[in-house]
DNA sequence: GTCAGTGCAAACTTTTTGCAACTAC
DNA sequence: GTAGTTGCAAAAAGTTTGCACTGAC
């Protein structure tokens, strides 16, 4: 299967991180790397944790999640975005590259693929600098609520 | 002067918003738009009420310009980053569009501009949504961090 | 005069830290 | 055995909120 293929191929450059930097291998660390390659968008903290208590892994602290999101981003295998207040992650590997539509009124996040976008932006000369990944960000009105919005802006000039 | 320019045309239309969306004209409000409207490049709410302190303006609470962030940010003469801890702030009215790139090491933020990928990106099909702005960060290591990392690795390698 | 706006402090949220207990090596 | 790791609780950092006072309209 697909899915266990990546879960075995994290699981390894995990292991070949954590044995790199003389990190120790515990049933937390993979419980963690686990459960984040088994939700498939955005999640917090929170939400992460709920998600292990849920699948009855072994229950970890607040502060080893945190903790451990670290080693994960350093190893290249999640990335870290922040939308809001809570730091959002993802997993990074074997997951396509895409872009993120943010609706400025209602929040709502949307995913979205555009190869040439991406190329355009991985050719970019950006002298000196070495790039890692990147994220793009698009603000605006989702469908719903330009229509909204414009719904209201007829309904205000009636009023007048 | 064009700096004055910019100055009483942001005036006028924070005026605008503000008697559009029926909010009174306070002297803080306009004291708040013009340090963020003095400051080049980026600010956090602290560096903000530094600035107003050393320049001599009216004392505003840490609240006050809280609530006011949001309604520059509302009337679209702010943007609002989200790279570390504390919320990012930069001016956007007659300021040209540009990118960051984010040092992962050192966390240094550079601005760069590329008329290309400023194109490709405005040009994209986004169906339904409807774009206002958008934040393109891209992270990775600056030369100074890579150069460092470099050296590390040779000496690394020496001791084994 | 009225009510939105302000300043202050307290509350709240997210993340980090100190420390004792635990365990991978 | 010992140092890295964990869980807990306390602390820190950033932001929001409640409330009495002030001032724009």
């Amino acid at each position: 299967m697909e899915k266990d293929n990546v879960n075995s191929t994290v699981r390894q450059i995990f292991t070949e991180y954590l044995r790199q930097k003389g990190y120790r291998k515990t049933a937390e660390r993979y419980a963690i790397l686990d459960t984040v390659y088994s939700i498939d968008g955005h999640f917090d903290i929170d939400s992460l944790l709920a998600k292990m208590v849920e699948e009855g892994r072994i229950r970890v602290s607040r502060a080893t999640l945190y903790n451990n999101i670290i080693l994960l981003k350093d190893a290249h295998l999640i990335i870290k975005h922040q939308f809001g207040a809570a730091s959002q992650y993802e997993r990074s590997y074997n997951r396509s590259m895409h872009h993120h539509l943010i609706c400025t009124q209602c929040g709502k996040v949307v995913e979205f693929q555009n190869q040439e976008l991406q190329k355009a932006i991985q050719d970019t000369k950006l002298k000196g600098f070495h790039l890692s990944y990147y994220s793009l960000y698009i603000y605006g009105l989702c469908g719903k609520c330009y229509r909204m919005n414009k719904k209201k802006e007829i309904t205000n000039k009636k009023k007048k």
